[in-house]
This record gives C-alpha cells, sequence and structure tokens, in this order.
RNA sequence: GGGCGCAUAACUCAGUUGGUUCAGAGUGGCUGCCUUACAAGCAGCAAGUCGGAGGUUCGAGUCCUUCUGUGCCCA
C-alpha cells in the first residue's frame, strides 16, 4: 500500500478520536483495577478554548491515558461551571442587544429561562473543542455545577453549615462591584499599582481657627466623613484633638479624634474618617463610636445621603471631577500631589471596587482551615511544584470570612427565608431550609404562629459565589453526598487536579477545606499547578490584547498532536510558557518526522535471512542496543510521571525517537537502495516502533495511533490507546556503552570530512591504533560493520603503525587515523595537538589535586574516588597519544 | 510595609540528594549538503566567570550569609 507523502493530520485525528469514542475507551465503571481518577476544573459553561484550557487539558489528557496504558481504570470527568456573575453579565448584555429587555424589568423566573435558552445555545461548546485537542474524558459523565442533583448538593452542604454554625449572616465591609450590582470576596478583587493624586484639603476649624489638612485620594467622600483622626503621638496635631472642624462646601462639623492607626508619615498626618467608604475607617469608627453616613448608591452614584445636593445621582469619578473646581473655589484646596496606589478592581467587569456595609452571609472559615492547611504540609496532599506550598501556607494562616452570597440570579438561590413582615435587610428571624416548606414549619415553630403561610415568607433573593459550589466539585460528580457508600467510595478521592497558580485560593484551598469538612478526606492526592500562557513579551495572553492565538485555528494548522507537543514541551510544573506558534510547528515537524520513519520502515522488501553474517551480526547489536537503551529510557520517563515531570519526558522521547531512533538505528540497519533487509530486523524494527508510539501515545495521541496501524495490521480492538506501557527491564550497560563509543567515532569521522571538504559519499580508510581498549571494542559482534556503514569506510584496521599522510582524531583513550589524499598542514595539525594537549594536562591537574588530597581520598566516597582515578588513566593515556603524535609531526 | 520566588549560552529554560568528561537542551547563529524516508530534512561546528561578594565542605551551578537586579502574593 502506498503512503502518502505528507502526513495528513486533520483527517487523521477526526478519524480516530470517533474511533475511540465508539469502542468506549474513555467510559469508566467502577471494577477490580486500581482507578486513577482526575476531575477537570470545569471551565466557564459558555467560554471557548483558549490557550490556558488547551495546557491545562492537554496535562489532564496526558496523565489520564499513561494510568490508561498502565492498566488502571482512568476516569475523566469532564463539565462546567456555571460561572454566575460572568455568564450573569453575557446574558444581561444580549437580553439589552438582541431583545431589548433589561433585568429589572424582568421577573426572576422570566431572567432564568433566558438565562438557561443562552446556556443551551452557548453551553458546552469548548466541551466539543475538547474533543478537538484529544481529550480522553468519560463524556458520559460529564457534569455542570447547576444540574439538578448538583443544585441539590450545593444546597444542602449551605443547610450542614448553618446547622453547624459556621454560615451567618452579618453586616460587615464587602468588595462592592457597582458595574454586577453584586458584592465580590476577597480573592475576586484584584489591586495593582495606579497612578492617582492625593487632594490635600483643608478643613476649616468651627471657633474660626486655622483648622486642618487632610490628605484623600477620594475628595467625592468628604460628604460622608464623620471625623478628622490623627495619631496620637503626633505632636503637631496634640492640641487640636477634640476640637471640631467643618467639612468643606457644607460646613457640617465633626470632631478630630486620635487613633494609634493613623500614620504620621503619610499625606499631611491627618486622616479623614469615612466609615461608610473605607474598611479601615470603619474600625476607627466603631472604636470610636461614630455614625456611618452612605453617600454611595449600588450603582455607583452619588446618593440621596449626600448633603451636597448638586452631586445626587452622579457618578462617583464625576463626582471627583467636579469638586475640584469647587474646592478651589472655596480656598479649600491646599494642593494636589501625583501618587501611585493600589487599586482594587472587580476580576470580572474590572470596576473600581467600592467597599461598602453590607448584609451579606459568610462562612466562618475558623475551623475549616486547619485540617487543610495540615494536609499540605504533610503532604497528604502532595504540590507539584512544592513551592506553592508556601503561598497556599501564608493564605491558610490568614484566613478571613468567606463572603459567599451574591446579589445575582443565576447560581444557586440562598435557602434562607424571612418573614415579610419584617423590613427588608433588617430581619430578626432566619429560617433555613431545602424548601419553602420547611422554612414555613419552622417558621411557625419559632413564632408560635401556626397560621403563617408560604406568603407571610420571602426567601432571600441572592445566590452563591460559583466557588460555594464548585469547591464541592469532586464530591458532587460522584454523587457523593446522596450516595456516599456508592461510586464515590471507588473514584475518591481523585488522583491528581490540574490548574493554573492564580486559583490556588478560589478552588485548590477551598476544595481541599470542603473534602475534609464534608466528607473527612482530601479531594485529591496531588495538585499540578500550571503555568500561565504569556506571549513571547511576556505579557499574559488576554482578548483586549489580541495576542492569543486562536485555538482552533493553531489546531487546524499544526494539528492537535503538534499543538499538544508545542505547549507542553516548555511547561514546566509551574513555570509560565513563552508561547509562540514556532513551538507548535517543531511538534508538526516531529509528527512529520514519524510520519516519514513510517513511511521508510513500510518500504522495505523482506527477505528471510540476511545477504551475510556481516549484516545480520550488524542488524542484531543495533536491534538489541536500541531495545536496552529503550528501557533506560523506560526507567527515566517512569521516574519523571511519578514527579510530574512531563515536560522533560516528553522531550527525552522526543530526542530519543528523533536522534536514536530515526538518525542513528533506523541507519545502522536501513539496507541499501532497493536491497531488501532480513525479516528479523525488520520485524524487530517494527515491534521497536511499535512500543515507541505506545510510549509517546500520551503526548501525542493521534499520529501514534495512526503509525501503530500502519505498521502492522491489528486486529479489532488492537490500539495503540488501550495498550500496556512496557515495564523498563534490565539492559547490558556495557553493549549500550560500546555503541555510543561508535558513535562517536562515526561522529568524528564525519567531522574530519566536514573540515576537509570530503564527500560525505566518498569512502576512507580508517585506522585504529591497536590498544586493548580498541580491541576490546571492535570484538563486540556488528560493531565493527556498523561503523564502516555509517562512517562510509572503504576499511576499518586495527593497526600498529600509523599510516602514511594521515589525519587524527581521539575517540575515549584511543588514536585513530583516516588515510587521506591531501596534503597535510602540519603547522595547523601542531597547533591544534596542543590545544588539546593544554586541556588534557588543565584536566589532570584538577583530578590530581583531589587525589593528592588527603581528606578528598578518606572522605569522599569510594566510587567517587574510583572515578576519579579512573579519569586520571584515561586522561593520561590521551596525553601520551597527543605527545607521541606532536613527536612525529616533529613540533614538540 | 510583610512574605515568597527567580537570576545558568544571543533567546527560552532544564539541571533531582553537594560528587561521572558537568556546565546541558531547544530555538537562533555558522559551515557543508536537494545523500532515493523526511529541506517540515541531513551531517557537523561555535557559544556561558552558572548575577556580584563572602562563607561551609575533601569537593558548590546545587547549602549558608549578604548585596544587586527582577517577578509574584498579601496589606
Amino acid at each position: 500500500m502506498e503512503i502518502s507523502t505528507r502526513y495528513n493530520a486533520s483527517e487523521t485525528e477526526k478519524r480516530w478520536y470517533a474511533h475511540w469514542e465508539s469502542r468506549g475507551y474513555f467510559r469508566s465503571v467502577p471494577d477490580d483495577r486500581e482507578p486513577f481518577t482526575i476531575v477537570i476544573p470545569p471551565p466557564n459553561v459558555t467560554g471557548v478554548l483558549h490557550m490556558g484550557h488547551m495546557l491545562n487539558n492537554t496535562i489532564q489528557d496526558i496523565l489520564i491515558r499513561k494510568a490508561r496504558l498502565d492498566g488502571k481504570n482512568a476516569c475523566w470527568v469532564p463539565g462546567t461551571d456555571h460561572a454566575s456573575i460572568a455568564t450573569e453579565a453575557k446574558v444581561v448584555h444580549w437580553l439589552r442587544e438582541e431583545k431589548n429587555l433589561r433585568k429589572a424589568d424582568l421577573s426572576r423566573e422570566e431572567f432564568m429561562a433566558y438565562a438557561y435558552q443562552w446556556k443551551e445555545k452557548y453551553g458546552g461548546i469548548i466541551l466539543q473543542q475538547l474533543r478537538e485537542l484529544g481529550a480522553s474524558c468519560d463524556w458520559d459523565r460529564t457534569a455542570f455545577t447547576m444540574d439538578p442533583n448538583y443544585y441539590r448538593d450545593v444546597i444542602r452542604v449551605f443547610l450542614d453549615l448553618y446547622g453547624k454554625g459556621k454560615l451567618y449572616r452579618g453586616l460587615r465591609m464587602v468588595n462592592w462591584d457597582p458595574e454586577a450590582k453584586t458584592v465580590l470576596s476577597n480573592e475576586e478583587v484584584l489591586h495593582k499599582e495606579e497612578s492617582a493624586q492625593l487632594f490635600h484639603i483643608q478643613y476649616l476649624a468651627a471657633d474660626g481657627s486655622e483648622g486642618i489638612t487632610i490628605a484623600t485620594q477620594r475628595p467625592e467622600t468628604i460628604f460622608a466623613d464623620v471625623a478628622i483622626a490623627v495619631n496620637p503621638k503626633d505632636e503637631r496635631f496634640k492640641n487640636m484633638v477634640g476640637k471640631q472642624v467643618l467639612i468643606p462646601l457644607i460646613n457640617r462639623a465633626i470632631p478630630i479624634i486620635a487613633d494609634d492607626y493613623v500614620d504620621i508619615e503619610f499625606g499631611t498626618g491627618a486622616l479623614k474618617i469615612t466609615p461608610a467608604h473605607d474598611p479601615n475607617d470603619y474600625e476607627v469608627g466603631q472604636r470610636h463610636g461614630l455614625a456611618v453616613i452612605d453617600t454611595i448608591n449600588d450603582d455607583g452614584t452619588i446618593s440621596e445621603q449626600c448633603a451636597y445636593q448638586p452631586f445626587v445621582g452622579l457618578d462617583r469619578f464625576e463626582a471627583r471631577k467636579r469638586i475640584k473646581p469647587l474646592l478651589e473655589a472655596s480656598g479649600n484646596l491646599v494642593r494636589i500631589q501625583d501618587y501611585t496606589t493600589s487599586i482594587g478592581r472587580s476580576e470580572r467587569t474590572n470596576a473600581v471596587v467600592e467597599p461598602k456595609l453590607s448584609l451579606q452571609w459568610f462562612v466562618d472559615m475558623s475551623s475549616l482551615g486547619a485540617p487543610a492547611l495540615k494536609a499540605v504540609q504533610e503532604e497528604a496532599v502532595k504540590f507539584f511544584p512544592p513551592s506553592f506550598q508556601n503561598l497556599y501556607r501564608d493564605w491558610m494562616e490568614n484566613l478571613r470570612d468567606w463572603c459567599i452570597s451574591r446579589q445575582l440570579w443565576w447560581g444557586q438561590r440562598i435557602p434562607a427565608w424571612y418573614l415579610k413582615s419584617e423590613a427588608l435587610n433588617k430581619e430578626t428571624h432566619v429560617f433555613v431550609a431545602e424548601t419553602a416548606e420547611e422554612a414555613l414549619s419552622k417558621a411557625q415553630e419559632a413564632t408560635g404562629n401556626h397560621q403563617l403561610s408560604l406568603d407571610d415568607l420571602r426567601q432571600d433573593e441572592d445566590v452563591l459565589d460559583t466557588w460555594a459550589s464548585s469547591w464541592v466539585w469532586p464530591i458532587a460528580v460522584f454523587d457523593g453526598f446522596d450516595k456516599p457508600d456508592g461510586e464515590f467510595q471507588y473514584y475518591y478521592p481523585t488522583n491528581v487536579l490540574v490548574t493554573g497558580w492564580d486559583i490556588i485560593f478560589f478552588w485548590v484551598a477551598r476544595m481541599i477545606m470542603a473534602g475534609y469538612e464534608f466528607k473527612g478526606e482530601k479531594p485529591f492526592q496531588a495538585v499540578y499547578f500550571t503555568g500561565m500562557v504569556r506571549d513571547s513579551k511576556r505579557r499574559k495572553m488576554s482578548k483586549s490584547l489580541g495576542n492569543s492565538p486562536d485555538a482552533l485555528q493553531l489546531i487546524a494548522e499544526y494539528s492537535a498532536d503538534g499543538v499538544r507537543y508545542g505547549l507542553m514541551s516548555s511547561a514546566a510544573a509551574g513555570g509560565d510558557i513563552l508561547f509562540e506558534d514556532k513551538l507548535c510547528e517543531t511538534g508538526r515537524n516531529f509528527c512529520n518526522k514519524l510520519w516519514n520513519a513510517l513511511r521508510l520502515v513500510h518500504g522495505w522488501q523482506i527477505t528471510e535471512t540476511a545477504e551475510n553474517p556481516e549484516i545480520a551480526a550488524k542488524n542484531s547489536l543495533a536491534a538489541q542496543w536500541f531495545r536496552d537503551k529503550f528501557q533506560t529510557v523506560l526507567a527515566s520517563l517512569e521516574s519523571d510521571f511519578q514527579q510530574y515531570r512531563l515536560s522533560e519526558a516528553l522531550l527525552g522521547l522526543y530526542t530519543f525517537i528523533w536522534d536514536d531512533f530515526c538518525s542513528w538505528y533506523l541507519e545502522m540497519i536501513k539496507p541499501g537502495y532497493e536491497q531488501p533487509i532480513d525479516r528479523a530486523t525488520y520485524e524487530a524494527t517494527v515491534d521497536i516502533f511499535s512500543n515507541l508510539m505506545v510510549a509517546l501515545h500520551p503526548f501525542m495521541p493521534f499520529v501514534t495511533e495512526e503509525i501503530w496501524h500502519t505498521l502492522r495490521t491489528r486486529a479489532e480492538g488492537d490500539d495503540c490507546c488501550v495498550q500496556v506501557w512496557q515495564k523498563p527491564g534490565q539492559s547490558d550497560n556495557l553493549l549500550i556503552a560500546n555503541v555510543e563509543k561508535a558513535k562517536d567515532v562515526i561522529s568524528k569521522v564525519r567531522d574530519l570530512r566536514n573540515q576537509n571538504q570530503l564527500k560525505p559519499r566518498d569512502p576512507l580508510a580508517l585506522f585504529v591504533q591497536h590498544s586493548e581498549a580498541a580491541e576490546a571494542l571492535f570484538t563486540q559482534p556488528g560493531l565493527k560493520e556498523l561503523v564502516v556503514k555509517l562512517a562510509v569506510l572503504s576499511e576499518l584496521t586495527l593497526s600498529a603503525d600509523e599510516p602514511a599522510n594521515a589525519k587524527s582524531f581521539i575517540s575515549g583513550t584511543d588514536q585513530y587515523y583516516v588515510a587521506l589524499e591531501l596534503k597535510i598542514d602540519v603547522a595547523a595539525e601542531c597547533a591544534k595537538f596542543k590545544t588539546e594537549l593544554e586541556y588534557q594536562r588543565g584536566f589532570i591537574r584538577s583530578i590530581e589535586a583531589k587525589l593528592s588530597n588527603e581528606r578528598f581520598v578518606s572522605s569522599a566516597p569510594a566510587p567517587v574516588v574510583e572515578n576519579e582515578r579512573k579519569k586520571q588513566a584515561d586522561g593520561l593515556a590521551r596525553i601520551a597519544i597527543l605527545e607521541e603524535s606532536l613527536a612525529k609531526l616533529g613540533c614538540i
């Protein structure tokens, strides 16, 4: 059968993916085998595949395919996250643009119906795209964080925590996103240095004296001021404490107070206290029993509470702009200073976060942290790379309560009911229950009023933070809450979580907490942190920068295998990837290289026996060498996998296949043009090639499956995807070393050709200075023939004499000569030998310095000392050769 | 301000418990090749004071101290 000269990736990839799925290879059900389980970090349900997903999911696929080849029951659970805030924002935008509807005009039920429409339309695209990458997920298990069962589990977790007193509703300073109009957890606020202005504003004293100058970055909030604070140790203001000053423009009198919180060095040393709009000010206010005046609405505009009426309804930033000329006009503006300060923005909307006093639901983290911290510190949960333990520990040791309510509709609605008779946000009774009916009976119980009906209750309007649903993902996808004795027992804890380090707090930490809190057991044994995919200028890939390649386009251009290679080849755990298309090109070229090796092997004619015993010996040596070296490669692959060193594993295989297999092995056994190959060598080669494909399969599943099937006709179901990964066996190290020595000789002959402009095809006569080492080397059956073939020699002779008019080189501790027709440039040869001699003498000096050191010889381990002796002997042998050569050339 | 990393070839990075001819790989560069599997290729070559200084050790790219540069997390 003719094989096309180029590997057709896109056709091949589609075909094999469909084949694997139809055979049900990715399906997992519990059985007697050891499980190997991964739950996908669920991407946003309406998201599309980007570079980060490709990296992350390639890693998971490599691990799961390797486990499958190891004979484990490999289970990779796919799914998506409802991504409350992001998806709701998209739905709101879609309703406004496409349907001319505003969220405020819709009922909750209507909105949810539209949201589900949106999800049906765009949801799961990303799961389809993962198939193109080759992801071998068990698609029958596809989960979604808003599935009815999942929804139920999240609600029950809420009830459980509430029942245990680990969940409370409280009035706290929270991070408010005025664009999404919802509260955010601390982790959803990103702080960055931004340039801003510090306004120095003078507050006149109520008694007509000079007053005090404060510095603020937010002059629009002065109308919410309730005090001016100074440090009690600050001599400048000592006599002012207790006095009253007037807020500019509105002339409301506020006191000057003393509080240690104030930094004497910062600004003017006097701080305006605005409890409603700053968390630290809030605490100062609490300490001093000050009022809270909230002048900012939920949408970021100035509220009715603001005493300066012209500002009411203005956006906070517009107000800031307008207050400047007003303060100038009133004479209160002392100066404006440019400075940089840390500004918090919403992770999702990028809006500047507004600190706000608000009634929200919080998880009390005090008891959740301890087991989760211990698990990582004691490595019950192992981190790769381990350096992330520090980051984790820092966060865990400074846990703050987790705000889990969100002012959104898309998500699990908080299962808390209040009495309609109580004012909004002033409720004194809270009934937490799985259903309204249960809440009602609790309400009747609590109030003693059995006439209460469902109509008298209202459910909390808010939903839960998405992370408060996804933190139970590893439990819920196996139905571990409802059926704790079912398959949950088999699959949990999972083996590894693969995720970006940027969500270590969102996800990893909280999943570990949830695992211990709800199941008393870790959710996974290991966490593999991926780095961020960046562009070649080290910028994070993002839509707004337009520097992120289109994932599917990339696959179309370089093949899924090529892209997988490109991503993995530079992806040490935890390390960022500076992505370039070039990396994928290398992967694509590797596929082509494999393809051409296949074409070579596939095209050979076969005879039953080799042409002569020498060729048979050479081929047999080649196959033995390769198989033995393969064992050492398998051993290091095994260790790489165990330590999650996937990039190293792939590069090791790449080098072994490209260099050792293609460049050396195939060239060793390759018959002459239109010559046949003997059957034994052919079969050995097909076996070797097949085994290589199995080893490479986890990384590049498609091309390996295709080659596996083209190499040999296989029985139905005999697919590369479900082979058994070879366990490393014994290897003959002497034989390997001998062939490596032969390779060195061959390379040096090639170099000599290059330097003397000799054609690669013109045969040369090579002589080896007779020595015990050379004798031993060439006693290896087939080795001489191997060198003759690859170095293109007319003869290879062990000789006591040096041929006339020859150039020489040293390989190991032996001297080789190539007879040449050329005139030898004696001066150049001498210079070359002298340089080499100097190097060797230096080498010997350093070794002898060690060996003559009594403490080295007595305290270093014996093998180390022994090795130094061997290096010394080898070095001395080479020096002897060089000196002799120089003497013969007459240039000493 | 508190904490955690990183610094190795022109570029991007490996380098595991201190010990092999250990100073590596890929990319880029240079030289020569369209050699009947592959120019998406082949053969070969060059390139680094392992950020600076000090220390521990028989021995340091690897451990310690310090300085410089740089990145990140938290406040």
